[in-house]
RNA sequence: CGGGAUAUAGUUCAGCCCGGUUAGAAUGCCUGCUUUGGGAGCAGGAGGUCGUGAGUUCGAAUCUCGCUAUCCCGACCA
């Protein structure tokens, strides 16, 4: 094996680790554009599965795709104040639409004589372009509610980016959908966050904590947005996912009114919400280890790959009778099975690598075992393998798949609650808060006490539970830092 | 945008301080043989405008200056 270069261990340094993950589990590679990343047949096969399983779920609270343009007029930006101020710092700009070769001969350059009489904007997000056109498409309660997503790409250009946790371009949904009443698109933004969080721990095994924004990490231009907000290994907290109830922000810049039953003019209510290619950068956080990937079955590409170890052709050859059947058996069950007869590579290469691409099960089987009627069934999560009797071998592998997935999801959970712990002075949360991990403390209610918190220690408050935690109650308080009266504890952490 | 560093083979890096024929290594890649139950071994081979532009010099990967790009720290952001 020579001089391998195994991953640098998560101990060590755990950013190195993701960096280094990320690229050699095949997932994602820098690209010729600063900030923007190529995302590899491998990891673009997690993402396809995330889009699948939400998908899905979209549907079944009704949601319809359809597309919106790429290319934002710079006036529909100015129409929202509150809006625009989030996003103004980081958007890209199309000034001209023509290029013409460089008269000094060297290669092309941007015409001058084709400036763009109004320069168009790259959506960050695309609230403003579904807006004006959502005025269209709605001019009485009949027409409502009209519940629309996307699956695009946004850039942001980000000062400092990482592959799949900030990226200057990256993939996203956004869902926007339009009610009639206040009641009815609050609900529904409440029902998006309840299908994230549901997608998050049942797909993803990524156990959330479903919240409120404070206004300080609330959506620009929204009345109230919901999270959904994880743990990962080293502590700091990601958001995986936000829901926005945005009242009829929209609706009144985009002048969205719909004509009620009672024949009267009403503005529209509205609600978006959103999950990125940056979950892949929570399905790593979450449960990879040293060795490399850890996916959980329900996402993984491949679920489960059979390894053959023969010498010769004949040897294969031999093995294939009882190992293509199996194959077929498990394909027949409905399993992402693979089998790797390639002899280009030795078997303890396969392992390795399959263990560095997250493949939940692995299955060996060498001369011994068809001698013996047995195969080495390996489970990813655990790294444990053991040699099991062959025969009803599938109905095994079926339901350890299964164990495989909720394995995932305690060990997360666990951890989670072992590094969440409640904190009740200021002094106290200053000496806390360099561990890592969420603290529940409380806090008045206030930007100016979360904005010194933040000056004090870069800890944010990540969201308010909307319901309590394993193991914690909501109760009234007194703020850390103020004193002042606390209507429940709040969860505090260093966040990506 | 501030502060620091780096730029040499597909990749990771050595060489630079102290200028001198043909710029090295490891890994990866190709060919052949031998191998295959945890990242195989041996032999051979291909692969470089030394980021870019100027300057100093008989001579520059090496010294000087400009430019560009990347990385780290900070600021910004979710």
């Amino acid at each position: 094996m020579a001089n391998f270069q195994k991953l640098t261990p998560r101990s060590e340094d755990y950013s190195k680790w993701y960096n280094e993950l990320v690229v050699k589990a095949d997932l994602a590679e820098q690209s010729a554009v600063r900030g923007c990343m190529v995302i590899k047949p491998y990891g673009y096969a997690i993402w396809e599965t995330i889009q699948a399983e939400l998908d899905r779920r979209f549907k079944e609270k009704g949601v319809k795709n359809a597309y919106f343009p790429l290319l934002i007029p710079k006036s529909f930006l100015s129409r929202e104040a509150e809006h625009v101020e989030g996003f103004a710092k980081e958007c890209a700009v199309v000034t001209h639409h023509r290029l013409k070769n460089d008269p000094n001969g060297k290669g092309v350059i941007v015409d001058p004589d084709a400036r763009l009489e109004e320069e168009l904007i790259i959506r960050p997000t695309s609230e403003t372009i579904i807006w004006s056109t959502y005025k269209n498409w709605i001019s009485s309660y009949r027409d409502l509610p009209i519940l629309c997503n996307q699956w695009c790409n946004v850039m942001r250009w980000e000062m400092r980016t990482r592959l799949f946790l900030r990226t200057a371009e990256f993939l996203w949904q956004e869902g926007h959908t339009a009610h009639a009443t206040k009641e009815e698109a609050e609900d529904y933004a409440r029902q998006m966050l309840d299908v994230y969080a549901d997608f998050a721990e049942n797909v993803m095994a990524i156990p959330v904590i479903k919240g409120v924004k404070s206004p300080n990490e609330r959506f620009a231009g929204a009345l109230n947005t919901y999270c959904i907000e994880a743990m990962m290994q080293d502590g700091k907290a990601l958001q995986a996912g936000t829901s926005h109830f945005l009242g009829q922000n929209f609706a009144k810049s985009f002048d969205v009114q719909y004509l009620s039953k009672e024949n009267k003019y009403e503005y529209v209510w509205a609600t978006s919400w959103g999950v990125s290619t940056r979950l892949m950068g929570a399905l790593i956080m979450t449960h990879s280890d040293d060795n490399g990937l850890v996916l959980p079955p329900h996402l993984a590409p491949t679920q489960v790959v059979i390894v053959p170890i023969f010498k010769k052709q004949e040897d294969l050859d031999k093995l294939m009778t009882v190992v293509a059947p199996l194959f077929d058996k498990l394909k027949a069950r409905g399993i992402r099975v693979k089998l790797d007869t390639d002899d280009k590579s030795t078997p303890g290469f396969k392992f390795a690598d399959y263990e560095l691409k997250g493949v939940p099960v692995r299955l060996a089987m060498g001369g011994r075992d068809l001698e013996n009627g047995t195969i080495e069934v390996a489970r990813r999560d655990t790294l444990t393998k053991e040699t099991l009797p062959l025969a009803g071998i599938e109905e095994h592998i079926v339901n350890l798949l299964e164990e495989v997935q909720k394995n995932c999801y305690q060990k997360a959970l666990d951890y989670r609650i072992a590094n969440t712990r409640e904190v009740n002075s200021y002094d106290e949360f200053k000496e806390e808060i360099k561990k890592g991990g969420f603290l529940l403390c409380h806090w008045d209610g206030t930007p100016e006490t979360e904005e010194q918190i933040k000056n004090d220690t870069k800890a944010t408050i990540r969201c308010i539970p909307l319901e309590a935690l394993p193991g914690h109650k909501q109760e009234e308080g007194k703020c850390m830092v103020t004193g002042k009266p606390s209507a429940g504890r709040v969860v505090f952490a260093i966040a990506y």
